[in-house]
DNA sequence: TCCGGGTTGGGACAATTGTCCCGTTTAATT
DNA sequence: AATTAAACGGGACAATTGTCCCAACCCGGA
């Protein structure tokens, strides 16, 4: 994918600051952006001023093919966290990898049931679970992928306020679930499995 | 694709009675379903013993390419709610037709594409508006769709609890609703008179 | 250095939703 | 028609989450 990209002329490498947006929820484009480097946010802006992020996009991930199969306004906005650098890659393109490359096709195919499993999944216990349990989790996929987030996205990935963010952490804290000292977590991928176990059946 | 499937021996019609299940979380299974007739319901079942409906199937609707792309252990439970007739398709003929047939591998993409949007726009909904807007939602898929769901698969399918349903449900006739303040509804007054008909004595 | 905006942490209270529970209604079966 | 199980409707109270607000802190630019 990558050698395809750079050995082609109508790929273009673009950089983006924190806070640009590569994609607007609501326009119409004519790209997908594969990333290169950097961290995104994935989020639908409601019309009564709050957000709600999908997902943090990384390295080696693609964004806007939604859009390239639908040929529909976008769903929702890309906006990097960290500078991002970023090839665009015209639909046109896209869409003939799709068609003539089968293993291309392949792993759209998986990327895209991937992201159903993980979507479905992931609004399941939003909606059944305590908060507590979707923060930990949270807290469980920024110590895998590295991540340093902000309390407000974190809150929005949540689907919550900070206030709401903020409390459960104190009360994590105080019942010794978690030994933070401002934000940093201290607990490692392991222990941090181990304590979701208590919320099993 | 009906052609297809009636002239090919390995693609057998099963029955469903109301209550039994096409497909059972957790299960690995050999077959994608094609439903000819019929409602189900797909929904996951987490283990502090509450449900999460996804999606309601109908006919002409696929069920089951998750696993069959991704190879993977069943995401959800199918159940029928109505008496259904569906095809079942083992994945051998499925990855044949997704190899096969550009316009069948092409309407796939779209239907999982449509489906990525589908999800991310309800979930960010019933995690950002009152449960109110997610239930007026749910009442004009329902009436859109001629649907008659009982009031469990409802409150299963916005997240909530029955009783959350009922108040919500009370509050909306009491308040004699027509269009929700600041929220993008379009009902008009007998729209939802018509909705709202089925719940008062 | 000091200022101003953004982020963080949390108190107080309101609103929303869940849990438990019980009486009523409906539907299916004997 | 009688019986029984399931679905429905809602009261009372607990738990959760949101809203509003303010104070403390950090950090970059005048």
């Amino acid at each position: 994918m990558e050698t395809y990209a750079v050995n082609n002329p109508a790929v273009v490498q673009k950089s983006f600051a924190p806070g640009a947006r590569l994609i607007r929820q609501g326009d119409t484009i004519r790209h997908v952006y594969m990333i290169l480097d950097g961290i995104t946010k994935c989020y639908i802006a409601e019309d009564n001023g709050k957000d709600y992020i999908f997902e943090f996009l990384g390295k080696g991930e693609i964004t806007g093919e939604l859009e390239a199969i639908n040929k529909g306004a976008c769903l929702c906005n890309i906006e990097a966290i960290t500078p991002v650098q970023a090839y665009a890659i015209p639909h046109s393109q896209f869409a003939a990898l799709v068609q003539n490359n089968p293993t291309f096709n392949q792993l759209l195919l998986q990327e895209l049931a991937t992201r159903i499993s993980q979507t479905c999944i992931r609004a399941s216990y939003q909606q059944l679970y305590p908060l507590e349990y979707a923060l930990l989790r949270l807290l469980t996929l920024e110590a895998d992928q590295h991540l340093l987030l902000a309390k407000r996205d974190m809150a929005a990935y949540l689907g919550i306020s900070v206030r709401s963010f903020n409390r459960t952490l104190k009360e994590l804290r105080e019942r010794n679930i978690m030994h933070t000292t401002g934000l940093h977590i201290d607990l490692t991928k392991q222990q941090l499995e181990n304590i979701l176990k208590r919320f099993e059946e």
